[in-house]
RNA sequence: GUCUCCAUCGUCUAGCUGGCCUAGGACAUCGCCCUUUCACGGCGACAACACGAGUUCGAAUCUCGUUGGAGAUACCA
């Protein structure tokens, strides 16, 4: 039978840099073994889900090039199957009736932790009629754990985890509301949904004991589990909304591309040897569960930037100029020409799109001349002179001339470009004079570099 | 408290069928080179096997303990 995973979130927030993590590696392995991989929205939370959280879950998802298999299923349209499967439990003796309430149950959580034990219900509905129930207490259903021996997990990220049976609960199936709860749901779907592997966060990982008594009491094929280290914050506790747990869209909005953050995530708990650049065509080859590892990882930052500083320079300019005017709006279609000329030096001078953003602005904006040593006027007149007569506009021409010209005048050539590089852009730190001149065109240079003079007469006034 | 998991440079990690490890790579940091600024690129430096016992001729690698960290302990998912 072919692999099925699948990535299942529930639309309570966006979707955060771990679930991200969760879907990829789902993803990757359905891929991988030439699977399936299957979404399913977890909004049995009606109060909590909202419609635009399962958009971003969507659109992020699909903004980071994972694409899904099959209609999304939509956990809230099942509820009914989930409690008629825990009724036929019930009358199989397999799970109960159980009348307690929420005080009585915290009474005995307390007397097992006052023991040193294990907090748990003491399973005092397990056997006893449901004549005995009394009057008007709603019950939940509860699964009748194994007594005795253990439970144990064949994880194929964490290896064989073992539990003994007298810590697990009596696991509650459907709620006194009705109801049924994340426990029972999980599993009947995964059945119904024909998953192979389940691969999530190890936050999960006591969960699993539960859903696989709950598989054998309905006796189904339990899946294989792979258990994932969490993405921990800065403080290395599990990330949450206080460390700015950002949704994905946070990352785009920051200027990052999205095979940045795949590659960044795709290296936080998992390795090939010492390859760091990994493209997705790539990561789909390579990827199996064995190089996981079981430690959990901070995200970081710098290196982040890095590997998307890599990306930025690989991506085409037709592209980063999409993009880009998707951050700063319609330009004309002269400065169009410009920023695309001009794509090769900006981009290897940024690390986010917000960085290439800032610095494309030399090409769109005008800006405020500062003033001018006498000096650096007289170089300024000069190179205009020389550059008016230039007809072959390219940069290696223009290297020719004014290196040349820089050497005739006994000018170091590094004033000289400083004073182009000021005149033309305002700033100190900028792409390649040449590169620049280039980009901007020989009117738009000779502008710039002629309007020395019209800011001499100004000041005069 | 109880259960489970984890533990190599500041960070991400390679290594974990024991010897090729005086522990490799990447990011960050710091030098140098390239150079019209800044980047890019190149070269180099700094920097780690949590601790303690064992097993062994030999341990980052195996075992046990300690310590530290994390997760789970809900009629949330």
């Amino acid at each position: 039978m072919g692999v099925v995973t699948r990535f299942a979130p529930s639309p309570t927030g966006f979707l955060h840099i771990g679930g991200a993590r969760t879907a990829l590696f789902n993803w990757l392995w359905a891929r991988h073994c030439g699977g399936k991989f299957l979404l399913r929205i977890e909004d049995t939370d009606r109060e909590r889900s909202t419609q635009e959280a399962v958009d971003a879950i969507f659109n992020g998802l699909k903004w980071l090039g994972i694409d899904w298999d099959e209609e999304p299923v939509f956990q809230s349209s099942r509820l009914q199957r989930h409690i008629e499967l825990a009724r036929k439990l019930v009358d199989e003796g397999k799970a109960y009736y159980c009348y307690c309430t929420p005080e009585e149950l915290e009474a005995m959580r307390e007397e097992a932790k006052a023991k040193g034990l294990s907090p748990r219900y003491n399973r005092m509905w397990r056997d006893r009629d449901s004549k005995d129930a009394p009057q008007g207490v709603k019950p939940v259903i509860r699964l009748k754990m194994p007594v005795d021996g253990d439970t144990v997990l064949s994880d194929l990220v964490q290896g064989k985890v073992v539990v003994t049976n007298d810590h697990l609960d009596d696991v509650i199936l459907v709620r006194s509301d009705g109801s049924p709860t994340f426990m029972l749901s999980v599993v009947v779907d995964d059945h119904d949904m024909g998953i192979t592997h389940v691969i999530r966060g190890d936050d999960h990982l006591t969960n699993t004991f539960r859903h696989i008594r709950i598989f054998e009491a309905f006796g189904w094929k339990v899946p294989q589990y792979g258990h994932i280290p969490l993405i921990h914050g800065v403080d290395g506790a599990k990330l949450s909304k206080r460390h700015g747990a950002l949704g994905i869209e946070s990352y785009r909005d920051m200027g990052y591309l999205p095979e940045a953050i795949c590659n960044g995530l795709l290296r936080l708990g998992w390795s090939h040897g010492d390859d760091e650049i990994i493209s997705q065509q790539q990561a789909v080859e390579w990827f199996t569960l064995e190089n996981l590892g079981k430690s959990a990882s901070r995200l970081d930052f710098m290196k982040l930037a890095n590997l998307n500083g890599y990306y930025l320079r690989k991506a085409s300019n037709e592209r980063l100029l999409e993009e880009l005017l998707k951050l700063i709006g319609k330009v004309s279609k002269e400065k169009e020409e410009r920023l695309l000329l001009g794509m090769n030096g900006l981009k290897q001078r940024a690390k986010t799109m917000l960085e290439l953003r800032d610095l494309s602005s030399i090409y769109v904006d005008d800006f405020h001349r500062a003033e001018v040593s006498k000096e650096n006027e007289g170089i300024l007149h000069a190179v205009a002179a020389e550059l008016k007569s230039v007809d072959n506009w390219t940069e290696s021409n223009l290297e020719q001339i004014l290196r040349s010209w820089a050497d005739r005048s006994n000018f170091s050539f590094g004033k000289v470009a400083q004073s182009i590089r000021s005149q033309l852009t305002g700033r100190k730190i900028t792409p390649g004079i040449f590169d620049m001149l280039f980009s901007f065109g020989k009117t738009e240079s000779l502008r710039r570099i002629e309007a020395v003079s019209i800011q001499r007469k100004k000041r005069m006034y």
